[in-house]
Order: structure tokens, then sequence, then C-alpha cells
DNA sequence: CGATTTTGACCGGCGC
DNA sequence: GCGCCGGTCAAAATCG
């Protein structure tokens, strides 16, 4: 259960992947445990307002050992924060088939897109991982419908969307340009549905997406921040949500001010915040599954 | 043969 | 208004 050593765990096999690491029941302990004891010495997890174009080396604390690695969580809901309209997961399947409709008409090209219905981001979450592949198994099925070059890069960027029928969760996958053997992975969005297959083998499962944890607080943008000093670890999460969540889930709402409300937790916040807001629920199945790592 | 990947084109947002 | 760039589409190619 290495949550940076993709590329050990690619190898080697018996890994578990941020999906596991964060299905337990919550940020306990057994989770920092579980880092600082074998895997990141220190992990940022941080998301920020960013302007639309952030290099993933922004997010990029070098890694000061060859296993560290940094995990990083952005969003750019920020930017259209006026446009947080109200998409939540009925309505999104509801524009997905219209979208269906569109490409079935076949360019038609989104006329229904207007200014009032600009897209909606998805919570975003970054992170980084160590691992000679590009596209980390994470459990869940994707399919790549794109990729692209990235200015200051020379690496291409791929995206990946879930096979999942009402799942439109995507993803990002690139390297960093300034390290390559650390691929940055985006999640933007959320499964609506369990995991759909299970690893066949450890060895299948190198990274668990950790943004299930971190579903959509109840504003724009969120921060998290987990830290136990006393164990050097450090984890913090900001989320930028482009919607709100359909559930009332502001019981750990401090709105941060400025451009955009951010919300901050400590450690033992973060628990209670991940499990008041049903964050693993989606994981749960693969708590309830584990088997030993 | 269905699912997935590749790849060039297209669109929209944003900065100048 | 124009160009750049990120993101997406969809036909063709490839794979299992």
């Amino acid at each position: 259960m290495e949550l940076l050593e993709y590329g050990e765990a690619e190898k080697s096999s018996s890994s578990l992947g941020f999906m596991e690491l964060l299905s337990m029941q919550d940020f306990g302990p057994s989770l920092f445990d579980l880092l600082q004891g074998t895997l990141i010495p220190s992990v940022q997890l941080q998301v920020e307002p960013l302007p639309q174009d952030h290099s993933p080396e922004l997010f990029l604390n070098p890694p000061t050992t060859p296993n560290s690695s940094s995990i990083s969580s952005e969003s750019t809901a920020g930017q259209n924060d006026e446009q947080t309209k109200e998409i939540v997961d009925g309505e999104e399947e509801e524009e997905e088939e219209e979208e269906e409709e569109n490409h079935k008409t076949k360019k038609l090209l989104k006329p229904k897109k207007t200014a009032s219905q600009k897209r909606q981001r998805e919570p975003r979450f970054a992170f980084m991982t160590k691992s000679e592949v590009d596209h980390l198994e994470d459990g869940y099925r994707w399919r790549k419908y794109g990729q692209k070059a990235v200015k200051n890069s020379p690496f291409p960027r791929s995206y990946y969307r879930c096979t999942s029928a009402s799942c439109n969760v995507k993803k990002r996958v690139e390297r960093s340009c300034n390290d390559p053997s650390i691929v940055v992975t985006t999640y933007e969005g959320q499964h609506t549905h369990p995991t759909p297959v299970m690893p066949r083998s450890p060895a299948a499962v190198h990274a668990l997406p950790p943004y299930s944890a971190f579903s959509a607080p109840d504003g724009p943008s969120a921060e998290m921040v987990l830290s136990h000093p006393q164990q050097h670890f450090n984890f913090s999460v900001l989320l930028n949500c482009g919607y709100t969540h359909a559930g009332p889930t502001n019981n750990t709402v401090s709105s941060g001010g400025g451009g955009g409300q951010s919300l901050r937790f400590c450690s033992d916040q973060s628990s209670a915040l991940l499990t008041d807001h049903g964050l693993l629920q989606d994981v749960v199945p693969w708590s309830a599954t584990k088997k030993e790592e």
C-alpha cells in the first residue's frame, strides 16, 4: 500500500491506492499512520483558486526523497463563481442526455451553452504521483477522449472520462515537466457509482483517487487542511467547487472572505467533515472489501 | 465485433 | 478583433 510508489507498486504489486487509503472510515490515524509510516514523509495537498491556466508544476514539490510525492488539489471553479449555477448530480444526468442529443446531431456544437449556462466546473482534485506509467489504475474504468500538448511542458496531457454511463467524472493525466517521473492526475467531478471493477490483483491498484473523499463542500470553494505536525505529516486539501452540494453541509463552513469562500479544517475536523459529508460513501465498498495490503 | 485509443479539427474563454 | 490555449468531439485505427 504505497501511496507514492506507484511506479514501484506497478512493478511489485501489492499496493493500496489513494482510494483505499481514503476509503478508511475517515482520515483517522490509520491513514496518517500509513502515510507517515511507509509513504509520504510530507504530503501537500493543496488547492488554490488558480487561473485557468495553471501548470502542474505550480503544485510540484520536488520530492526530497525518491519516495516522496506531493499531492495537490486544484480547482478552477473560482474562475466562474457566479456560474455556480445548479448542476447537481441529477441535473448533470439530464444535461448529459441533452448533450448526447447534441452529439447525435453531430456538430451542432452545443448551442445550449449560453453565457448563463457555461460549463459547470466540477470540483477538481489533483495529485502527483511518482510513476512510470501515465495512466494509473484507480479501480475505475476510464476512456481516453483526448490528448493535448501542454504549453510549457514537453509531455502531452491526456483526458479520460469515466466509462460508467451516468458518471461524468473526468481526469487529466500529465507528466510534470520538472520531474518526468511525476505524474499529475487531476480528477474532476464525483463518481456517481461504486467502483465498477475490483482490481483483479493487488497490482492493479496503484492509485485510488482521493478526490472522492472530498466531495463538494457547501460552497464554491473549500479548503481542507489536515495536519499532523507531530508526525511531520502535513496534508492539506483545498477544494474549489463549482457547484453546491445537494445536501446541506455547512457544519464546518467558515467563509474565508475575499475571493471565494474557503473552508479550512484541521485534521481532527477533517475526519468529521469527511464523515459528515458522506464523502467516503463511494469508497466504503473498498473499505468493506478491503483486503490486506 | 465491441471497446478503447489515436489524432486532427473544432469551439470557447481569455488576454492582448 | 485576433491569436493562443485548454478542452472536447468524433472518425479512423487499433486492440482484445
